[in-house]
DNA sequence: AATTAAATTCTTGTATACAAAAAAGTTGAC
DNA sequence: GTCAACTTTTTTGTATACAAGAATTTAATT
Protein backbone atom coordinates (compact mmCIF):
# COMPACT_ATOMS: atom_id res chain seq x y z
CA UNK A 1 0.00 0.00 0.00
CA UNK A 2 1.84 3.62 -1.02
CA UNK A 3 2.32 6.05 1.09
CA UNK A 4 -0.53 8.11 0.14
CA UNK A 5 -3.33 5.86 0.51
CA UNK A 6 -2.32 5.27 4.02
CA UNK A 7 -2.04 8.82 5.04
CA UNK A 8 -4.82 9.47 3.18
CA UNK A 9 -6.91 6.95 5.65
CA UNK A 10 -5.63 8.98 8.81
CA UNK A 11 -6.34 12.02 7.59
CA UNK A 12 -10.01 10.65 6.29
CA UNK A 13 -10.94 9.53 9.94
CA UNK A 14 -9.34 12.80 11.55
CA UNK A 15 -11.59 14.85 9.29
CA UNK A 16 -14.68 12.51 10.37
CA UNK A 17 -14.01 12.61 13.66
CA UNK A 18 -13.41 16.70 13.66
CA UNK A 19 -16.78 17.18 11.40
CA UNK A 20 -18.59 14.37 13.83
CA UNK A 21 -19.34 12.01 11.46
CA UNK A 22 -19.53 10.13 15.07
CA UNK A 23 -21.10 10.51 17.78
CA UNK A 24 -19.47 11.00 21.27
CA UNK A 25 -18.10 7.83 22.61
CA UNK A 26 -19.13 6.17 19.66
CA UNK A 27 -16.86 3.04 18.81
CA UNK A 28 -15.02 2.95 15.26
CA UNK A 29 -15.76 -0.38 14.40
CA UNK A 30 -12.71 -1.65 12.40
CA UNK A 31 -14.35 -4.02 10.44
CA UNK A 32 -16.76 -1.21 8.92
CA UNK A 33 -14.27 1.21 8.47
CA UNK A 34 -11.80 -1.70 6.80
CA UNK A 35 -15.01 -1.84 4.72
CA UNK A 36 -15.73 1.57 3.55
CA UNK A 37 -11.63 2.29 2.68
CA UNK A 38 -11.79 -0.94 1.06
CA UNK A 39 -8.65 -2.32 2.79
CA UNK A 40 -7.90 -4.75 5.42
CA UNK A 41 -8.42 -3.89 9.04
CA UNK A 42 -4.73 -4.02 9.46
CA UNK A 43 -4.12 -0.43 7.93
CA UNK A 44 -7.15 0.60 10.41
CA UNK A 45 -5.79 -0.71 13.18
CA UNK A 46 -2.57 1.51 12.41
CA UNK A 47 -4.36 4.53 11.56
CA UNK A 48 -6.56 4.38 14.79
CA UNK A 49 -2.85 4.03 17.08
CA UNK A 50 -2.02 7.32 15.17
CA UNK A 51 -5.29 8.61 16.44
CA UNK A 52 -4.43 7.62 19.98
CA UNK A 53 -1.71 9.52 19.89
CA UNK A 54 -3.27 12.68 18.55
CA UNK A 55 -5.93 12.27 21.35
CA UNK A 56 -8.65 12.22 18.86
CA UNK A 57 -9.58 8.94 20.26
CA UNK A 58 -8.74 6.67 23.60
CA UNK A 59 -8.02 2.59 23.48
CA UNK A 60 -9.63 0.66 26.29
CA UNK A 61 -7.74 -2.59 25.91
CA UNK A 62 -10.25 -5.39 24.49
CA UNK A 63 -12.53 -2.76 23.53
CA UNK A 64 -11.69 -0.63 21.19
CA UNK A 65 -11.13 2.66 20.23
CA UNK A 66 -13.98 5.47 21.00
CA UNK A 67 -13.82 9.00 20.43
CA UNK A 68 -13.26 10.97 22.39
CA UNK A 69 -15.23 14.70 22.56
CA UNK A 70 -13.06 17.26 25.24
CA UNK A 71 -16.02 18.75 27.42
CA UNK A 72 -16.10 21.90 28.64
CA UNK A 73 -13.27 21.49 31.33
CA UNK A 74 -10.91 19.52 29.15
CA UNK A 75 -11.44 22.23 26.39
CA UNK A 76 -10.83 25.10 28.74
CA UNK A 77 -7.41 23.35 29.77
CA UNK A 78 -6.29 22.65 26.53
CA UNK A 79 -6.79 25.93 25.50
CA UNK A 80 -4.99 26.82 27.93
CA UNK A 81 -2.31 24.73 27.68
CA UNK A 82 -1.94 26.61 23.92
CA UNK A 83 -2.16 29.50 25.49
CA UNK A 84 0.96 28.95 27.67
CA UNK A 85 2.46 27.07 24.68
CA UNK A 86 2.62 30.58 23.10
CA UNK A 87 3.62 32.54 25.52
CA UNK A 88 6.86 30.27 25.59
CA UNK A 89 7.12 30.64 22.00
CA UNK A 90 7.16 34.47 22.21
CA UNK A 91 8.98 34.28 24.78
CA UNK A 92 11.57 32.83 23.02
CA UNK A 93 10.75 34.77 19.97
CA UNK A 94 11.31 37.91 21.80
CA UNK A 95 15.40 37.48 22.23
CA UNK A 96 15.94 35.22 19.07
CA UNK A 97 13.66 36.70 16.38
CA UNK A 98 15.66 38.03 13.26
CA UNK A 99 14.87 41.06 11.38
CA UNK A 100 13.87 39.21 8.04
CA UNK A 101 11.71 36.80 10.18
CA UNK A 102 9.95 40.15 11.76
CA UNK A 103 9.75 41.40 8.84
CA UNK A 104 7.85 38.60 7.41
CA UNK A 105 5.92 39.08 10.56
CA UNK A 106 4.93 42.79 9.78
CA UNK A 107 3.64 41.57 6.06
CA UNK A 108 1.49 38.88 7.63
CA UNK A 109 0.01 41.12 9.88
CA UNK A 110 -0.86 43.76 7.19
CA UNK A 111 -2.83 40.88 5.41
CA UNK A 112 -4.06 40.16 8.79
CA UNK A 113 -5.26 44.00 8.99
CA UNK A 114 -6.67 43.96 5.19
CA UNK A 115 -8.86 40.81 6.03
CA UNK A 116 -10.27 42.75 8.70
CA UNK A 117 -11.19 45.58 6.87
CA UNK A 118 -12.80 43.33 4.21
CA UNK A 119 -14.57 41.43 7.06
CA UNK A 120 -13.01 38.50 5.64
CA UNK A 121 -13.20 36.18 8.47
CA UNK A 122 -11.91 33.32 6.60
CA UNK A 123 -8.85 35.36 4.96
CA UNK A 124 -8.16 36.53 8.82
CA UNK A 125 -8.35 33.02 10.10
CA UNK A 126 -5.80 31.98 7.49
CA UNK A 127 -3.15 34.27 7.93
CA UNK A 128 -3.63 34.93 11.30
CA UNK A 129 -2.34 31.08 11.51
CA UNK A 130 0.67 31.89 9.58
CA UNK A 131 1.16 34.72 12.14
CA UNK A 132 0.90 32.34 14.89
CA UNK A 133 3.57 29.75 13.27
CA UNK A 134 5.91 32.39 12.08
CA UNK A 135 6.75 33.23 16.07
CA UNK A 136 6.91 29.39 16.64
CA UNK A 137 9.54 29.42 14.42
CA UNK A 138 10.88 32.42 15.52
CA UNK A 139 11.56 30.58 19.19
CA UNK A 140 13.61 28.12 17.24
CA UNK A 141 12.95 25.30 19.82
CA UNK A 142 11.65 22.61 17.53
CA UNK A 143 10.43 20.83 20.10
CA UNK A 144 8.36 23.40 21.15
CA UNK A 145 6.82 24.41 17.86
CA UNK A 146 5.73 20.99 17.37
CA UNK A 147 3.79 20.70 20.85
CA UNK A 148 2.73 24.33 19.63
CA UNK A 149 1.65 23.28 15.88
CA UNK A 150 0.22 19.71 16.84
CA UNK A 151 -2.00 21.66 19.90
CA UNK A 152 -2.71 24.23 17.47
CA UNK A 153 -4.16 21.61 14.78
CA UNK A 154 -6.32 19.53 17.52
CA UNK A 155 -7.83 23.11 18.56
CA UNK A 156 -8.63 23.90 14.89
CA UNK A 157 -12.22 22.80 15.00
CA UNK A 158 -13.01 24.76 18.27
CA UNK A 159 -11.02 27.97 17.32
CA UNK A 160 -13.25 28.57 14.10
CA UNK A 161 -16.31 29.19 16.80
CA UNK A 162 -14.41 31.99 18.32
CA UNK A 163 -13.93 33.40 14.63
CA UNK A 164 -17.72 34.98 14.65
CA UNK A 165 -17.92 35.86 17.89
CA UNK A 166 -18.79 40.26 17.00
CA UNK A 167 -16.18 42.56 17.40
CA UNK A 168 -13.43 39.43 17.65
CA UNK A 169 -11.81 40.87 14.57
CA UNK A 170 -11.06 44.37 15.55
CA UNK A 171 -9.52 43.33 19.55
CA UNK A 172 -7.42 40.21 17.92
CA UNK A 173 -6.20 42.76 15.56
CA UNK A 174 -4.63 45.35 18.03
CA UNK A 175 -3.76 42.42 20.08
CA UNK A 176 -1.47 41.40 17.38
CA UNK A 177 -0.04 44.83 17.37
CA UNK A 178 0.75 44.70 21.15
CA UNK A 179 2.94 41.33 20.14
CA UNK A 180 4.68 42.39 17.40
CA UNK A 181 5.83 45.77 19.76
CA UNK A 182 6.86 43.66 21.97
CA UNK A 183 8.51 41.26 19.68
CA UNK A 184 10.39 44.19 18.26
CA UNK A 185 11.62 45.49 21.30
CA UNK A 186 12.62 42.11 21.96
CA UNK A 187 10.62 42.16 25.50
CA UNK A 188 10.33 38.81 26.52
CA UNK A 189 8.09 38.99 29.17
CA UNK A 190 5.82 41.21 27.63
CA UNK A 191 5.43 38.82 24.33
CA UNK A 192 4.79 36.14 26.73
CA UNK A 193 1.61 38.38 28.35
CA UNK A 194 0.57 39.62 25.39
CA UNK A 195 -0.15 36.04 23.93
CA UNK A 196 -1.06 34.43 26.49
CA UNK A 197 -4.15 36.79 26.63
CA UNK A 198 -4.26 36.85 22.93
CA UNK A 199 -5.06 32.90 22.76
CA UNK A 200 -6.57 32.66 26.56
CA UNK A 201 -10.49 32.12 26.64
CA UNK A 202 -11.45 34.06 29.01
CA UNK A 203 -14.84 36.22 29.05
CA UNK A 204 -17.26 36.86 26.18
CA UNK A 205 -14.54 33.98 25.01
CA UNK A 206 -15.61 31.70 26.90
CA UNK A 207 -19.52 31.73 26.97
CA UNK A 208 -19.21 31.97 23.26
CA UNK A 209 -17.28 28.78 22.96
CA UNK A 210 -19.76 26.82 25.58
CA UNK A 211 -22.82 28.03 23.88
CA UNK A 212 -21.02 26.91 20.40
CA UNK A 213 -20.41 23.96 22.48
CA UNK A 214 -23.85 23.11 23.38
CA UNK A 215 -25.32 23.71 20.45
CA UNK A 216 -23.17 21.58 18.83
CA UNK A 217 -25.33 18.20 20.96
CA UNK B 1 -1.94 -11.58 24.22
CA UNK B 2 -2.99 -10.28 27.70
CA UNK B 3 -2.14 -6.49 28.48
CA UNK B 4 0.76 -6.62 30.56
CA UNK B 5 2.74 -8.54 27.86
CA UNK B 6 2.20 -5.89 24.94
CA UNK B 7 3.47 -3.14 27.46
CA UNK B 8 6.33 -5.16 28.45
CA UNK B 9 7.28 -5.12 25.23
CA UNK B 10 7.27 -1.59 24.99
CA UNK B 11 8.44 -0.88 28.33
CA UNK B 12 11.62 -2.51 26.93
CA UNK B 13 11.85 -1.57 23.68
CA UNK B 14 12.14 2.05 25.83
CA UNK B 15 14.55 0.86 28.11
CA UNK B 16 16.50 -0.59 25.30
CA UNK B 17 16.86 2.48 23.91
CA UNK B 18 17.70 4.92 26.22
CA UNK B 19 20.39 2.48 27.81
CA UNK B 20 22.01 2.14 24.32
CA UNK B 21 21.47 -1.04 23.24
CA UNK B 22 20.84 0.10 20.01
CA UNK B 23 23.65 2.65 18.27
CA UNK B 24 22.43 5.60 16.91
CA UNK B 25 20.37 5.57 13.75
CA UNK B 26 20.47 2.10 13.92
CA UNK B 27 17.57 0.06 12.44
CA UNK B 28 15.01 -1.66 14.56
CA UNK B 29 15.07 -5.69 13.08
CA UNK B 30 11.14 -6.92 13.26
CA UNK B 31 12.09 -10.28 12.75
CA UNK B 32 15.24 -10.58 15.24
CA UNK B 33 13.29 -8.41 18.16
CA UNK B 34 9.72 -10.50 17.29
CA UNK B 35 12.13 -13.56 17.67
CA UNK B 36 13.31 -11.96 20.51
CA UNK B 37 10.29 -11.23 22.57
CA UNK B 38 8.45 -14.76 21.17
CA UNK B 39 5.73 -13.19 19.66
CA UNK B 40 4.74 -12.04 15.83
CA UNK B 41 5.99 -9.14 14.24
CA UNK B 42 2.68 -7.39 14.64
CA UNK B 43 3.06 -6.99 18.43
CA UNK B 44 6.44 -5.44 17.19
CA UNK B 45 5.08 -3.08 14.86
CA UNK B 46 2.40 -2.14 17.24
CA UNK B 47 4.89 -0.94 20.01
CA UNK B 48 6.87 0.48 17.12
CA UNK B 49 4.26 2.98 16.29
CA UNK B 50 4.17 3.86 19.83
CA UNK B 51 8.04 4.24 20.22
CA UNK B 52 7.25 6.73 17.10
CA UNK B 53 4.61 8.71 18.95
CA UNK B 54 7.18 9.10 22.23
CA UNK B 55 9.73 9.96 20.06
CA UNK B 56 12.35 7.72 20.80
CA UNK B 57 12.42 5.90 16.90
CA UNK B 58 11.85 7.82 13.68
CA UNK B 59 9.73 5.95 10.58
CA UNK B 60 10.78 6.26 7.37
CA UNK B 61 8.43 4.44 5.44
CA UNK B 62 9.33 1.34 3.42
CA UNK B 63 12.75 1.61 5.04
CA UNK B 64 11.59 1.04 8.86
CA UNK B 65 12.18 2.65 12.16
CA UNK B 66 15.47 3.67 13.53
CA UNK B 67 16.44 4.93 16.70
CA UNK B 68 17.46 8.93 16.70
CA UNK B 69 19.70 9.77 19.95
CA UNK B 70 19.21 13.68 20.11
CA UNK B 71 22.25 15.69 19.40
CA UNK B 72 23.57 18.54 21.67
CA UNK B 73 20.71 20.74 19.78
CA UNK B 74 17.98 18.55 19.84
CA UNK B 75 19.02 17.99 23.64
CA UNK B 76 19.45 21.47 24.43
CA UNK B 77 15.70 22.71 22.68
CA UNK B 78 14.13 19.66 24.71
CA UNK B 79 15.45 20.80 27.73
CA UNK B 80 14.13 24.63 26.99
CA UNK B 81 10.64 23.35 26.08
CA UNK B 82 11.01 21.39 29.67
CA UNK B 83 11.58 24.64 31.37
CA UNK B 84 8.92 26.64 29.62
CA UNK B 85 6.77 23.69 30.45
CA UNK B 86 7.87 23.99 33.91
CA UNK B 87 7.22 28.09 33.70
CA UNK B 88 3.92 27.56 32.23
CA UNK B 89 2.80 24.95 35.32
CA UNK B 90 4.29 26.98 37.86
CA UNK B 91 2.67 29.91 36.69
CA UNK B 92 -1.11 28.25 36.79
CA UNK B 93 -0.09 26.33 39.71
CA UNK B 94 1.09 29.84 41.79
CA UNK B 95 -2.86 30.71 41.29
CA UNK B 96 -4.26 27.38 41.84
CA UNK B 97 -2.48 25.84 44.10
CA UNK B 98 -4.58 24.27 47.42
CA UNK B 99 -3.15 24.69 51.27
CA UNK B 100 -2.84 21.13 51.05
CA UNK B 101 -0.82 20.47 48.00
CA UNK B 102 1.37 23.45 49.50
CA UNK B 103 1.82 21.26 52.45
CA UNK B 104 3.14 18.57 50.49
CA UNK B 105 5.30 20.35 48.12
CA UNK B 106 6.84 21.95 51.81
CA UNK B 107 7.17 17.90 52.99
CA UNK B 108 8.43 17.22 49.92
CA UNK B 109 11.28 19.91 49.88
CA UNK B 110 11.97 18.48 53.34
CA UNK B 111 13.24 15.67 52.01
CA UNK B 112 15.12 16.93 49.40
CA UNK B 113 16.87 18.92 52.31
CA UNK B 114 17.39 15.87 53.96
CA UNK B 115 18.97 13.83 50.78
CA UNK B 116 21.16 16.57 50.60
CA UNK B 117 22.48 17.37 54.00
CA UNK B 118 23.31 12.72 53.42
CA UNK B 119 24.41 14.01 50.14
CA UNK B 120 22.43 11.37 49.02
CA UNK B 121 22.24 11.78 45.32
CA UNK B 122 19.68 9.29 44.42
CA UNK B 123 17.04 9.88 47.15
CA UNK B 124 18.02 14.02 46.14
CA UNK B 125 16.64 12.40 42.41
CA UNK B 126 13.71 10.75 43.77
CA UNK B 127 11.97 13.42 45.54
CA UNK B 128 12.94 16.36 43.43
CA UNK B 129 10.95 14.03 40.34
CA UNK B 130 7.60 14.01 42.95
CA UNK B 131 8.41 17.69 43.51
CA UNK B 132 8.13 19.04 39.95
CA UNK B 133 5.34 16.42 40.08
CA UNK B 134 3.10 18.11 42.45
CA UNK B 135 3.56 21.81 40.44
CA UNK B 136 2.22 19.76 37.75
CA UNK B 137 -0.59 18.60 39.10
CA UNK B 138 -1.10 22.06 41.12
CA UNK B 139 -1.58 24.05 37.71
CA UNK B 140 -4.87 22.32 37.15
CA UNK B 141 -4.30 21.64 33.81
CA UNK B 142 -4.36 18.25 32.84
CA UNK B 143 -2.89 18.63 29.17
CA UNK B 144 -0.20 20.56 30.32
CA UNK B 145 0.86 18.56 33.00
CA UNK B 146 0.72 15.42 30.43
CA UNK B 147 3.38 17.22 27.98
CA UNK B 148 5.19 18.04 31.08
CA UNK B 149 5.75 14.54 32.22
CA UNK B 150 5.82 12.78 28.98
CA UNK B 151 8.98 15.18 28.43
CA UNK B 152 9.92 14.64 31.79
CA UNK B 153 10.08 11.13 30.91
CA UNK B 154 12.09 11.59 27.90
CA UNK B 155 14.69 13.64 29.46
CA UNK B 156 15.20 11.62 32.05
CA UNK B 157 18.28 9.63 31.41
CA UNK B 158 19.96 12.95 30.48
CA UNK B 159 18.62 14.70 33.57
CA UNK B 160 20.27 11.90 35.81
CA UNK B 161 24.07 13.49 34.33
CA UNK B 162 23.23 16.47 35.62
CA UNK B 163 23.23 15.47 39.14
CA UNK B 164 26.46 14.84 39.70
CA UNK B 165 27.77 18.13 39.30
CA UNK B 166 29.50 19.38 41.80
CA UNK B 167 27.74 21.46 44.35
CA UNK B 168 24.33 21.15 42.11
CA UNK B 169 22.52 19.74 45.03
CA UNK B 170 22.80 22.61 47.27
CA UNK B 171 22.08 24.82 44.59
CA UNK B 172 19.13 23.04 43.14
CA UNK B 173 17.64 22.94 46.89
CA UNK B 174 17.81 26.78 47.57
CA UNK B 175 15.83 27.14 44.27
CA UNK B 176 13.30 25.05 45.31
CA UNK B 177 13.00 27.59 47.84
CA UNK B 178 12.69 30.17 45.86
CA UNK B 179 10.00 28.57 43.53
CA UNK B 180 8.19 27.48 46.89
CA UNK B 181 8.34 31.14 48.16
CA UNK B 182 6.37 32.40 45.08
CA UNK B 183 4.33 29.83 44.88
CA UNK B 184 3.30 30.03 48.56
CA UNK B 185 3.09 33.74 48.04
CA UNK B 186 0.83 33.05 44.53
CA UNK B 187 3.58 35.00 42.88
CA UNK B 188 2.44 33.09 39.06
CA UNK B 189 5.33 35.53 37.50
CA UNK B 190 8.06 35.23 40.06
CA UNK B 191 7.13 31.23 40.09
CA UNK B 192 7.33 30.83 36.29
CA UNK B 193 10.82 32.69 36.30
CA UNK B 194 12.49 30.53 39.36
CA UNK B 195 10.73 27.00 37.39
CA UNK B 196 12.28 28.11 34.07
CA UNK B 197 15.63 28.79 35.45
CA UNK B 198 15.77 26.04 37.66
CA UNK B 199 15.30 23.74 35.11
CA UNK B 200 17.24 25.12 31.73
CA UNK B 201 20.71 23.84 30.81
CA UNK B 202 22.81 26.89 31.00
CA UNK B 203 26.42 27.59 31.87
CA UNK B 204 28.07 24.96 33.84
CA UNK B 205 25.00 22.41 33.12
CA UNK B 206 25.41 22.94 29.26
CA UNK B 207 29.11 22.44 29.58
CA UNK B 208 28.30 19.47 31.76
CA UNK B 209 25.86 17.74 29.56
CA UNK B 210 27.71 18.34 26.57
CA UNK B 211 31.03 16.43 28.10
CA UNK B 212 28.62 13.03 29.24
CA UNK B 213 26.92 13.51 25.53
CA UNK B 214 30.39 12.95 24.04
CA UNK B 215 31.38 10.34 26.80
CA UNK B 216 28.90 8.37 25.63
CA UNK B 217 30.17 7.90 22.07
C1' DA C 1 39.32 -3.60 -12.19
C1' DA C 2 35.33 -0.60 -12.34
C1' DT C 3 30.75 0.30 -13.51
C1' DT C 4 26.21 -0.81 -14.59
C1' DA C 5 22.24 -3.89 -15.21
C1' DA C 6 19.87 -7.97 -13.89
C1' DA C 7 18.69 -11.19 -10.52
C1' DT C 8 18.19 -12.48 -5.91
C1' DT C 9 17.32 -11.74 -1.19
C1' DC C 10 15.51 -9.19 2.42
C1' DT C 11 12.20 -6.13 4.51
C1' DT C 12 8.15 -3.66 4.94
C1' DG C 13 3.25 -3.23 4.40
C1' DT C 14 -1.15 -5.58 3.79
C1' DA C 15 -4.39 -9.43 3.80
C1' DT C 16 -6.16 -13.33 5.88
C1' DA C 17 -6.62 -16.89 9.46
C1' DC C 18 -7.19 -17.99 14.05
C1' DA C 19 -7.50 -17.64 19.26
C1' DA C 20 -9.30 -15.50 23.18
C1' DA C 21 -11.99 -12.15 25.35
C1' DA C 22 -16.17 -9.37 25.51
C1' DA C 23 -20.92 -8.52 24.15
C1' DA C 24 -25.26 -10.14 22.90
C1' DG C 25 -28.69 -13.39 22.86
C1' DT C 26 -31.13 -17.51 24.76
C1' DT C 27 -32.91 -20.54 27.97
C1' DG C 28 -34.59 -21.84 32.36
C1' DA C 29 -35.65 -21.21 37.25
C1' DC C 30 -38.05 -18.56 40.46
C1' DG D 1 -41.82 -10.80 34.36
C1' DT D 2 -37.03 -10.78 36.24
C1' DC D 3 -32.73 -12.43 36.94
C1' DA D 4 -28.97 -15.54 36.31
C1' DA D 5 -26.30 -18.97 33.92
C1' DC D 6 -25.17 -20.80 29.59
C1' DT D 7 -24.60 -20.43 24.56
C1' DT D 8 -23.77 -17.96 20.50
C1' DT D 9 -21.98 -14.18 18.10
C1' DT D 10 -19.05 -10.40 17.63
C1' DT D 11 -14.76 -8.15 18.17
C1' DT D 12 -10.15 -7.52 19.48
C1' DG D 13 -5.43 -9.08 19.40
C1' DT D 14 -1.95 -12.09 17.37
C1' DA D 15 0.09 -15.21 13.95
C1' DT D 16 0.97 -16.33 9.42
C1' DA D 17 0.85 -15.72 4.39
C1' DC D 18 1.70 -12.96 0.62
C1' DA D 19 2.75 -8.86 -2.39
C1' DA D 20 5.63 -5.06 -3.50
C1' DG D 21 9.42 -2.09 -2.74
C1' DA D 22 14.36 -1.63 -1.18
C1' DA D 23 18.83 -3.45 -0.55
C1' DT D 24 22.25 -6.56 -1.90
C1' DT D 25 24.57 -9.64 -4.68
C1' DT D 26 25.84 -11.44 -9.08
C1' DA D 27 26.89 -11.10 -13.85
C1' DA D 28 28.25 -8.79 -17.87
C1' DT D 29 30.48 -5.27 -20.42
C1' DT D 30 33.99 -1.99 -21.15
Amino acid sequence: MDVRRADHILDDLEQMIVTGSFADGERLDEIRLSEHFGVSRTPIREAFQKLVASGLVEQRPRRGVFVVEPGPVELVQMFEAMAELEASCGHLAAKRISSSELRALEEINNLCKQAVAENDADQYYTHNERFHHLIYDAAQSSYLRDLAVKLQKRLKPYRRMQLHLRGRLEQSMSEHEAILSALTKGDSARAANELRGHVAVQGEKFHHLLTHLNAKR
